[in-house]
DNA sequence: TACCCTGCAGAACGTCCGTTCTGATTTCCT
DNA sequence: AGGAAATCAGAACGGACGTTCTGCAGGGTA
């Protein structure tokens, strides 16, 4: 792929910002005012030369019909988007999902969950910003963000948001139901689990993944 | 919004699928004849209602200027895919990029940062997978993914992650330089901060992000 | 110097294509 | 049944737009 000339990376450029808000392409004619090029003909000749080699493809006689190929579309992705309900604390309520909050309402902050991290399943996901150092022994921080499934139980492992009502406290740990109480343990393996009667624990939701920004 | 016809449903699935394998939008003809409508004007009619209806949306005057909105295409997302080089450990060497091996590199196992994880500079990036709990004071598990910028040196507060050659051990702390002395801090603020010789620290990449998928 | 290749300028051609106007046909409501 | 509104048919207008042809200027090479 030979080196790329002034004036084809700047029409290149032009491509790809005018492509960003309308979603459709120039017109040479446009892409001739744009660029400060005297001649629709100048323009012709060098998307030649981009596509020949290979970063824009053409169709003949169609007007707008230039398509960026290799372009960093090439990295879209279809993602889950999760609505970011609130924040989590250890002395505060946990927020509660409403009916019909989880997808498709654009109002609130939401958050796009990568592949990797997206379960089989994406029903009743959102997120919540963790408040304070209370959870670190579940390896989350302050500033994490959790992306939970909505659940009012759990199966024996799986970690979960839960209120303890005795302790008035939010709280991330994995779940054990062992007769009338509740065994939760810290993912630390370090760390002490706390056993407490089953009717004091809400579950809230199931942990699904935990995704952190570290500050530059 | 009102229920749509069956002859804009039709023109609305052409749009669809027409822009799938193109990725510009059809002219007003080639509805008609896709379609078999008689006359360009019902063509134009029909895109006159699905616009007032908010199916999509279009610019007067220009050729092929229909855009699809609050289309499956609103969750595409535009990532940042990250190479995954290997795994880091406690005593295990860490596994060092080499040169051009950050984008574009398909053959190795990569990762997708949704926009919300992604720094400003996406350069340089690559991710390890966690091995151990060796890391847990910087909130840093089994399991985890750590997302680095290759870097040799840091500045104060960053996070790095740093091979200790005195102690033949990978970690992940806040980066703090003393005169000739380097000063290591867990995330963890009720841990102990560990004091080297500058000499002895070998800083191998910023910690940007940190995923963690949690089983179900 | 002669020659060729690359890049640019200007203009013209023919088609592509959105728009509009008139009128017919169908659908729906009372 | 009658009338209004919605939908469709056909044709034509005029601008938008890709294409092409001719010619010019610099730059490197034999």
């Amino acid at each position: 792929m030979p080196a790329i000339s002034t004036r084809q990376q700047q029409i290149l450029d032009f491509l790809r910002e005018y492509h960003a808000d309308r979603s459709y392409m120039p017109s040479i004619r446009e892409i001739q005012l744009a660029c400060g090029i005297s001649s629709t003909s100048v323009v012709d000749y060098n998307l030649r030369l981009l596509e020949r080699d290979g970063h824009i493809r053409r169709s003949p006689d169609i007007s707008r019909a230039i398509e960026l190929v290799g372009d960093s579309e090439a990295d879209l992705v279809e993602v889950a988007r999760v609505p970011i309900l609130g924040a989590i604390a250890a002395g505060e309520p946990i927020p509660v999902p409403e009916a019909g909050a989880y997808a498709g309402d654009d109002d609130r902050e939401s958050l796009s969950l990568p592949p990797e991290l997206t379960p089989r399943d994406t029903d009743n996901l959102y997120a919540l910003r963790v408040k304070g150092y209370s959870m670190i022994d579940a390896c989350v921080t302050d500033g994490d963000i959790v992306v939970l499934r909505h659940a009012r139980d759990a199966r024996n492992g799986e970690m979960v948001a839960a209120w303890l009502s005795m302790q008035e406290e939010a709280t991330l740990k994995h779940f054990y139901l062992e007769g009338e109480n509740v065994r939760l343990m810290p993912a630390n393996p370090s760390m002490e689990p706390i056993v407490v009667p089953a009717d004091s624990v809400q579950v809230h939701g199931k942990v699904v993944a935990v995704m952190r920004r570290v500050a530059a």
